[in-house]
DNA sequence: CGATCTACCTGATGGC
DNA sequence: TGCCATCAGGTAGATC
């Protein structure tokens, strides 16, 4: 579900929301969402009684830190939704698998049917070392600003196609499936061209395309698709999707050259592009 | 190195 | 109404 702008406004709501407050308790519903902790008790140990300081992002990865160098990791997956309750007594949607109370009154939910999305504790200095996922993260393109030239040594250096080039945590941290088909269409190139065929008018395009895409979609609040899966901390869905060229519309006019988008399966995911001005 | 498939899960939707 | 197939924002690991 969420990509790195669902994830930014996210963490920039949990700014807001969740800095300053002290946990007070902690509630799993099991281990599945916080699985790499040995139960239930020591991930709530690690909680209890901290204050947290700051919220920053990593990808699609949301890094809470907390008083005494710890830091909470929070990957929604593909279902995860993080929502705060005002007090505590709100009905409790189903798939809650954690739940963190404050002194201060209120708590921080995490929901996540499909459960791929996790929570778990570890030190601050060797998160970005250590583990693993994080340690191999690549560039995030709102975080670590870097020059077109730059990126596009970075590109010209690599042989892959395009969408699976974008999507490379590795390489680049934080664009998913619909991102990368937006960033693309922005761009004017189609999903399967290589990366080391780009000429420098198309590598500036590619990243300014990839800028534009990124910061239009923070600035909307991120894509909520028809089952609304990705809302905000407060539950409210976000709008980039009524601003998207092609993504989920397949058959629909392309808003540049009217002729209907495209949808392909490209590893097992879809892909949605035009035939026309994407070459 | 890159591409492709499977697995991990629940739920919504559409065809018959 | 039920049953079945397909689809959904992600990632890791195996395999070629």
């Amino acid at each position: 579900m969420p990509e790195l702008p669902e994830v930014e406004v996210v963490r920039r709501d949990l700014e807001r929301e969740v800095v300053g407050k002290r946990v007070k308790s902690v509630e799993a519903d099991g281990m599945r969402s916080i699985r790499r902790h040995h139960s239930r008790k020591q991930f709530a140990g690690r909680l209890e009684g901290k204050k947290m300081t700051g919220v920053e992002r990593r990808g699609k990865y949301i890094l809470v830190k907390l008083e005494g160098g710890d830091v909470l990791v929070i990957h929604l997956g593909m279902s995860g939704q993080l929502v705060r309750s005002k007090g505590t007594r709100e009905q409790m949607a189903k798939h809650t698998h954690v739940v963190i109370t404050f002194t201060q009154g209120g708590q921080l939910r995490f929901i996540d049917p499909r459960t791929f999305g996790e929570m778990f504790v570890t030190e601050l200095d060797i998160v970005e070392k250590e583990v693993n996922e994080l340690a191999h993260l690549g560039i995030d393109p709102l975080e670590n600003a870097m020059s077109w030239e730059e990126f596009g040594r970075l590109v010209a250096s690599r042989h892959a196609k395009l969408k699976s080039m974008l999507m490379d945590q590795k390489f680049l941290a934080g664009i998913g499936n619909i991102y990368s088909d937006e960033i693309l269409w922005g761009a004017g190139l189609r999903w399967d061209r290589m990366s080391d065929s780009l000429s420098p008018e198309e590598i500036r395009r590619l990243y300014r395309a990839m800028m534009e895409t990124l910061q239009e979609a923070v600035k909307y609040r991120g894509s909520s698709l028809a089952d609304e899966q990705y809302v905000d901390l407060y539950g409210k869905p976000g709008e980039f999707q009524e601003h998207h060229k092609v993504y989920a519309r397949e058959g629909e006019a392309c808003r540049r050259c009217r002729r209907p988008v495209v949808r392909q399966r490209v590893g097992g995911r879809s892909t949605f592009f035009c035939e026309a001005c994407q070459v």
